[in-house]
DNA sequence: AATGAATGAGCCTTCATTCAT
DNA sequence: TATGAATGAAGGCTCATTCAT
């Protein structure tokens, strides 16, 4: 008799999604260390056993969660920054439609920010965070070296570009996270793109 | 009985100084959240009993902590930092001396990434944080009003710029704290202080 | 409405005994305390449901298990006992034949010392439990006092007798099913048959 | 630094003891299935959280269960077998000091029937109830040996008798604890050690 | 007859906090 | 000051049981 290939049932998919969603936005509000599993389900309208029923246990959950926060983003930017033709708009796009993903989804932020506290190597939480990193390193490094080869820009090192472009979005992130007032997002991008493009590009 | 009005021995302020201390190596190595009170104990070689007697509580040790991660090297960067004359020189001794300071104290740097973690707005530990910010941010925009006011740089948004380097600075910090061979420091300081002077720098 | 007048459809009956013979061999390989009925559930190839239809709970399927656990050694061993004409040979064959149910029905064995664990006086188990045990007992001093009737037996205390010989199979079987190899079973029924015999017969 | 080497306070000992002894008397009560770590410890008159202060978890405290289970009557026995000098009163002592025990510890005796039920061989339970057997075994082999070698046995299977010894004192005690008031121990024992005796003895 | 998603009570376990010594 | 035994609330997890399909 073959192994059963786990199929996911559509309802099955379903639930996950739905209780992944309550879940970031339970963390988003409550915190990290002070969502609990019934806090969840109380949120999302079920009992407790269903997540235990739909996920392993509550660390499944949360890799979940965290793989959502980093893919809704990545998805949302990505298919914009591949529409653009030049590079300079590749990095422009890129910087952009990372703040307006932010702005429609403050709580994602928040709870990503939230993320940053599982830094236990030990857990799969921090290897799914440092691959999602890599991740996002390697396609900026991607443009960057597109935008060498096509001599848009000058020959700035890549990587640092990218770690850069990277810190000062989940930088941002943290500052926003803690005081939305204090941020004026759109005056953010503007001038973060400003400034790398006035980094990297070939002084015309 | 009147209140003890609180008198801080000196062997008082010791202990306090060893079990913060020990805290922030126990939250760097195994993460906020699986940090307990018996960790840290046993770390620093006393009784659990110590701490409570020392720290009101766990949360009241845990403010300490993240006020301590903010003010070390925030005394470091800030001593060296006055003692430049240009603001440019300001702004690149900023940069480079919150990076050596992260260098000299990786396990620091882990910690102050934990801490984003574990903030619920309700709690007192948020609003620490979100006053360490406001407060490094101001004397940010101190610098970079006072290179304008010097004629040293141009007429660029100071509030933005003072947010911008607070965000690639603990930005880098995460992607640092995740993958330490992933990110060469001094070469990533160097880039960010080319193009921030870039940047804010009346072209010559 | 009439209750609905019990009416065991033959696939009904088979379905049953199909989970009965699945629950036994859970136990065996799991052991009481770690059996779930999702296991048995799996191992059967139905689903959890099936269970709870054709058992009113899962402990009335415990009790079907612990019945057929006594009965079908039962059965085996009185059929082949009926057949002797002599009571020296009844009482050979019955520890023999026990011991040959053994050999040929390993699990069976384990479930049943398994079984002996989870006996709590309210619980209808414990019950089922004694009653099969009085059964047996009773069904051996016949066996004594047959002997006796009949001049093959000396003036023996059956009761004793027929306690002293169902103790020794049970408790072998405990030893057998903690470790197979460190017991030899017919060796050991050899030894016994030889000893009970001693102790009963009349010295020719 | 040395590894800290474990110093069981003796007031660690004390209540270790205690919770022990209740969680047997709680087993023989409820049965291992039932007995919850509330229940032992609103017996003992403590917390819950005692339990697991003192123990690793429930797997601890349990197997600290079974071994004092067996070597409580272990030690009651050896102590008065060792003082006999024939190997025939050895046998005899052997099998009436187990019945006084019995008689003595009810509840022991039920709680360790109970303790039957865990032959899972993952489990440390298991090894633990495994070796005591063999232990058990060994003891009653060297006896037997003993009386083979000063000529007051006759040449019999010394590991078949140890097994039957043991089989038919713990098979008595499934019976004993299933009903009472169908076993006469005392009897039981006297024909048991008659029939031993009989049997092993060179016959004068 | 059968399925399997959903429920929720019950239990083990962790851990901050207290307090007698 | 310091200790560490003891407490008990809180939370994750298991699993028998129910029920709509």
């Amino acid at each position: 008799m073959a192994v059963k290939p786990k199929k996911p049932t559509l309802i099955e998919e379903v639930r996950r999604k739905q209780v992944i969603e309550t879940a970031i936005q339970a963390i988003a509000s409550r915190g990290f260390a002070h969502t609990t599993l019934a806090d969840i389900a109380k949120m999302a309208g079920v009992s407790t056993g269903v997540i235990t029923y739909h996920f392993k246990n509550k660390d499944d959950l949360l890799e979940q969660c965290i793989r959502t926060l980093f893919e809704a983003p990545n998805n949302f930017v990505t298919e914009r920054v591949d529409m653009q033709r030049t590079y300079v708009e590749k990095l422009r796009v890129y910087i952009e439609s990372n703040v307006e993903f932010m702005l429609k989804n403050r709580n994602h932020s928040i709870a990503m920010v939230q993320s940053f506290g599982f830094l236990n190597a030990e857990e799969e939480k921090f290897r799914i965070t440092s691959r999602q990193h890599t991740k996002i390193r390697n396609y900026l490094i991607r443009i960057v070296d597109g935008g060498k080869k096509h001599k848009e820009f000058r020959d700035v090192p890549s990587t640092t570009i990218a770690q850069l472009i990277l810190a000062s979005l989940e930088g941002i992130m943290i500052q926003w996270a803690l005081s939305e007032k204090d941020v004026d997002l759109p005056l953010y991008a503007e001038q973060l793109v400003d400034m790398i493009t006035r980094q990297v590009r070939i002084a015309s």
